[in-house]
DNA sequence: AGAAAAATACAGGATAACCCCTATTCACTG
DNA sequence: CAGTGAATAGGGGTTATCCTGTATTTTTCT
């Protein structure tokens, strides 16, 4: 019995060179592509395949919004997410939709191979870079407050705006009447919240959350 | 005669599975592969392989880098850039450096084996998506309106990243075995020419300019 | 070819940031 | 009402970064 699997990625080049490798597995059918996250729930729904492979950032329609619509009204299609993308807030909304697998582009072929077999057997597959502990512990509190800098108070974001917006420990002290032990102590519990190994790992969340523009 | 062909990504699972496709061409040999910039160069100067296949957004050493460098000491070899950007900016920058080929993602793998065999036959390939007219009339006011960062050496643009990256000046030290003085130098230098007051400038200016991605 | 400018490399000393720990006040909560 | 978490701030030591020079090589310009 073959699996019956739907690919859609917006990168023409690795949709066909992933299908030539997938061609190459003797219980595995590709029965459709798209580029597009419009066309690829179309197909999916017409042609009911076991397993959809779906890139996150399509065009149109993104990867997540396809997952949701084919779990909500066909479950019995089984969906892998193939993404770029490693960041919690992704790996959270897939598992929030209810995706059977989650893998990184950086990962192996090799891991691609194992979440289908996986996920056709009906497991769940996460690729090895994310640990099954990192996102169950992530889901839980996900769902609680949906967002990681709710967990910092309100003078922590306060101060984490001020520092992605340049300034230094002594600024910040002076422009909320502080001292600059305060801030330092702000500062060091908002690399420990969001578990920051750097000034520049602050400054791209600041950016990814809109706290400040590029 | 085979055509050595070197492949620089960081995504595995494409490097895998285009690394698939290619050695169902007789005429294509690949000869090695990277996931990061810094190790691509490494092994380009030992391989010298005929066609070197670089992705831009590369850790440590962005691929217009790499191309740069391989460009400048070893003019044999043959540069093509894979990417998914088409923006008017990396591609100028990309010729600026003076490469043979750029094909993008989203284009048929049979668009990267025409660029290979016209790079290798001597010729210079675009994807059909990007029209000569296109990249003819934006080269000119390329060279002429003077980017910013051309100020900066090839060293200081390369430290740049690793900053952006997140690295410490004394990682930087280590991954380039330079002394951590002359790291701080030419940091310094980087904050002057471009006019930086906080490393939050530093990271926004390498996000703007895709130097590295939010 | 020779002078000027830029790139690269490094050092010493000053400043800022980071770390670990302690401590007080206040507000909320079971 | 005791307990938790937030906000405030200090001590004291370690590490990193910044500033100011110096020196050698490489590139550029004339």
């Amino acid at each position: 019995m073959m699996i019956r699997v739907y690919l859609a990625d917006d990168h023409k080049i690795l949709r066909e060179s992933l299908v030539g490798l997938l061609q190459q597995e003797s219980d595995i059918l590709i029965v459709g592509e798209a580029a597009n996250g419009q066309e690829a729930l179309q197909e999916i729904v017409n042609l009911q395949p076991d397993i959809a492979i779906l890139d996150i950032s399509l065009p149109q329609l993104n990867g997540l919004e396809v997952a949701e619509r084919v779990r909500r009204d066909y479950p019995a299609v089984k969906i892998i997410i193939l993404t770029m993308h490693k960041s919690e807030d992704f790996i959270g909304r897939a598992y929030h939709v209810g995706v059977n697998g989650y893998v990184l582009k950086d990962n192996a072929f090799e891991e691609l191979l194992k979440a289908i077999h996986t996920v056709n057997a009906g497991g769940t597959y996460l690729c090895s870079d994310i640990t099954a502990t990192v996102i169950a512990g992530f889901i839980k509190n996900y769902n609680e407050e949906k967002n990681k800098d709710q967990h910092l108070s309100s003078r922590e974001r306060e101060i984490l705006q001020l520092i992605a917006e340049g300034n230094s420990n002594k600024e910040i002290a002076e422009l909320l009447t502080l001292s600059v032990k305060t801030v330092e102590t702000h500062r060091s519990h908002i690399m420990h919240k969001l578990d920051f190994k750097s000034i520049a790992d602050l400054i791209l969340y600041a950016v990814r959350n809109h706290i400040i523009e590029p």
